[in-house]
DNA sequence: GTCTATATGGTGATAGAC
DNA sequence: GTCTATCACCATATAGAC
């Protein structure tokens, strides 16, 4: 049998050290030198779990947007009304950008051009059946009267806009929680500034 | 007296054109090769305008934050009352985004280490000028009690990821122009949802 | 001012020993 | 599985003719 990795789950940490790196600098400023020297690995252990510098950028994003997903769809309970389900939502969008922030900084900052073709698409799905979440959870709200008849897609984007800005200017260690930020969106959009 | 330029103003010209390659591309992404190729123009003719690559995004990213104060400050009317100076603030904003649609992306999504410190501070200057602007607006809002005693800075930034965002989504060529999305973010900021 | 040709360095990726 | 050594390539930037 061969040799043991020298970390317990090798691919998961390259991806967390190199999540690390290109938020920081961006993917293509970040060499694999550079990477390598991070993790005290060198480029030839790395090249033995990906394919390529662009595999490792794939592997970040699609597994982002599929925590972001779950998520959602896991804090957001059927049963509740809307205006608490879409509350829901929100935390939930914070709290997982706090707990993957360099992902998700990657995924805001970074070139977002994904070389495989069926990867792509599976991040277009991920991407697409968030936002379907969330749309409908304004669209029942609106029709059962607690929302106003806002354009639902137009809601939507604002929503996911606030949240996701986030990532540019929120740090870890700031004043304000993830939750605590995504609550005071949440009476802003609701509420309103009037 | 030396040979005249090919073109009226080469580093107007220039600047345009690598924006448009930025915004596609991304900074690190791009080379002079290309920028030199759509612009029918020499790598060397470039050099002759701009020391560094580097020279060239940072001359985007300053032009672009001055115009974008400038907007805004010229935009907003004194002596109008609180939410309306809001919604000049966020048209402006709109309108200089799809006027310089390409230099916006490129402030979104590329990579954004100014090299030259000084510009740097410049460029800190104006974006701290630009949304002092917004939340004088909204202080005085509240003051007057045409606004709910919110956070200033969490609502600026609020609007600011808004209109931010949608360098990330917007099509010039969309169905909606700029103004009319503005339009839309600010009904729904000042209503709220509910 | 504009061009072609070139210097120089670092990148992603590979080969092959251990 | 991990390493070192190396390849082939392309980038930014410069030099010098016109």
């Amino acid at each position: 049998m061969g040799r043991p990795p020298l970390v317990d789950d090798p691919r998961a940490e390259i991806l967390r050290e190199a999540a690390r790196l290109f938020a920081q600098k961006g993917y293509a400023e970040s060499s694999l030198n550079e990477l390598a020297a991070a993790m005290k690995y060198s480029k030839g252990a790395i090249y033995n779990y990906f394919a390529s510098k662009q595999e490792i950028y794939d592997a970040i994003i699609i597994a982002t947007l599929k925590a972001l997903y779950d998520s959602a769809a896991s804090a957001v309970n059927p049963d509740d009304p809307a205006p608490e389900r879409l509350r829901q939502f929100m935390m939930a969008h914070a709290r997982c950008l706090e707990a993957n922030y360099h992902a998700f900084v990657t995924m805001l900052v970074g070139y977002s051009g994904m070389a495989n073709a069926a990867l792509k698409d599976d991040a277009l799905k991920l991407r697409d059946a968030h936002e379907g979440l969330l749309r409908q959870i304004i669209s029942e709200g609106i029709a059962d009267g607690t929302f106003r008849p806002v354009d639902v897609a137009m809601t939507g984007r604002a929503v996911l806009s606030l949240l996701s800005w986030m990532a540019r200017w929120f740090r870890p260690d700031g004043p304000k929680s993830g939750e605590e930020i995504a609550a005071d969106y949440y009476d802003l959009i609701v509420k309103g500034l009037a």
